[in-house]
Parts: structure tokens; C-alpha cells; sequence
DNA sequence: ATACAACCTGTAGTTACTACAGGTTCAAGA
DNA sequence: TCTTGAACCTGTAGTAACTACAGGTTGTAT
């Protein structure tokens, strides 16, 4: 069982970020030191390239560095207690169904906003983008 | 028709934010220089709560300020062309589902990490969060 | 053997805040 | 009305999460 083997350079174009960014997540420990060539070049496998795409996309998405790095003690220490996990996890899932009731929200408005549009050339007169994301306590 | 006005610290408070990052908003553009008291303190009525709120959110949701700009155009000039809009619009709302899909997904993962706990003390095999947002192409 | 792209480490700059310093204003109680 | 302390003011410096660059080394295609 061989496994294939890629440098920083093709990691970084598959995560769609900067090597730098490699070098950083790195330095603060989101991804592991990788096994090196001879001359020191970091060498990476598919594993590391989808923990990478998974750490980018978690900032797309809005969760901070430390909350990634809960996410993934899930996967790098598997033996954690089911209590434990199933806490974390819940918190993680409140917290992401919250998220995806705003995006909706925010997207019915943008989509209301598109439905308006009679032609080309007329104007719109006012939108409520900001009101579907406004909920007085 | 009498508006309430509210405070910096008010504001902050309602938004759950810090005073600091209203000011660093409005040295950024995001918010408006507000009308001030006598002795120079700042007033917001309930229009710029609701925009302030919208900021954050949008922040927690993943956009950058550039991006809210972008969509507080849409209130902030009302007149724009509907081809536009239109636009713009559309580009969000794809940007906003493709977060909705990915969160959905992460959500599932989660959940399915909670259902494969059988009791308190029992361990977790192996997750596949990571899986989840990968997809190779 | 040689070139030149890709990689290395380390430092400095950027974005989006956050904290603090040193002073002024506001409002509630004496 | 006077006082006093919380809230606010401006401005600068620090932090998180990158991003850019400098100056040198390695890898690989001729």
C-alpha cells in the first residue's frame, strides 16, 4: 500500500490558499510538522490535503482557529470519551443550524431583492436585507 | 414622530459588541458618523442598531467587511439599476447557498457523530468531519 | 553541469478587531 | 447647585489570522 505523496506548493493549490498559510496553521498547530525529503521539503498525503480543504472551508464558514481545532480533536484524539463528544458535538450542531437560519434568511432576502427587478433599467426603491438579520429581544 | 436615541455604549451592548469596534466601523466606513450630543458624545437610533447587528452577523457568517459593504449598497443608495442589483445579488445568494450545502453537511457529520455515542463511557472509533466538506475534483 | 522554479526560514506588513491611557461629559444624589 | 463616578472621547499600541517579501537552499529538467 503506496501512497502518493505531494509537496507544499500542489497541497496549497488543492486547498486553494497560500503556502504560507501551510507554514502557519503549521506554526500554530491546526496541521501537523509532515515527514520531509532529504533537503527538508515538506512532504504531504491525501489526508493532510483534505484536513487542509476542511480547515479552509471552516473559515469560509466563520469558526474561529481555536474552535477549528476543537472540531478536529474529534478525529486526532478518537478515543475521547462518547459524553465528552456528544456534549461538543451538539454545541458545534446548535451552533451551525443557527448559522445556516441566518444564511437562509439572508438569501430569501437577497433573492426578494432579485424578484423586484421589473427590467434593466428601472431602479429599486428600497430592501430589507438588514432586517432579515434583525430580531429584537 | 419622536425617535429614541441611544448611546455608544447602548448600541454596543444591543449589537453584543464592543464600543471600540463601533468606532473602528465607523472609521472604516461601515457605520456612519453619528449625530452627537452638545459635549460631542454619539447618538444612534434604532435604524443604526439594526445595521450594526447586520454587520456583526454578517461577520460571524463568514463575510469579509469588503463584502458587507457590498451589500449595504443596497440599502445605503437606494437608486442603483435593477441590472445591477440584480447582479450582486445573485453572486451572494450563490455564495450564501454554497455555505448553506456546507454547513448542512457538517451539521449531518456532527449529528452522526452524536448518535454513534451509545453511552457516557463508551468511546468514539473514528469520525469523518473532515470527509464531509471534501470533495475532490 | 547548469539553470531556474519551487522550497526553506525568518521578519515585516495587513485586516479586523481589542485594550489601554489620559482626558472630558453626563447624570444622579447630597 | 455642586460633586463624583460611570460612560464617553481621541489616539496609540497590541492581537489573531493571515500575506508578502528577502535572502538563501533544494529539486529537476535540459
Amino acid at each position: 500500500m503506496e501512497t502518493t505523496l505531494f509537496s507544499i506548493g500542489q497541497l496549497a493549490k488543492r486547498a486553494k490558499c497560500k503556502i504560507e498559510t501551510v507554514h502557519y496553521y503549521e506554526k500554530t498547530g491546526l496541521m501537523p510538522d509532515p515527514p520531509r525529503t532529504e533537503g527538508g521539503h515538506r512532504l504531504y498525503d491525501l489526508k493532510l490535503i483534505k484536513r487542509l480543504c476542511f480547515i479552509r472551508r471552516c473559515r469560509e464558514l466563520g469558526f474561529s482557529i481555536a474552535q477549528i481545532k476543537e472540531l478536529l480533536t474529534f478525529i486526532d484524539e478518537p478515543n475521547h470519551y462518547c459524553g465528552e463528544v456528544k456534549e461538543l458535538a451538539m454545541i458545534h450542531a446548535t451552533e451551525v443550524q443557527q448559522k445556516i437560519d441566518d444564511l437562509q434568511k439572508l438569501k430569501l432576502a437577497l433573492n426578494e431583492m432579485v424578484s423586484q427587478c421589473k427590467g434593466a433599467d428601472s431602479s429599486v426603491a428600497e430592501c430589507s436585507i438588514i432586517d432579515a438579520l434583525y430580531v429584537k429581544k
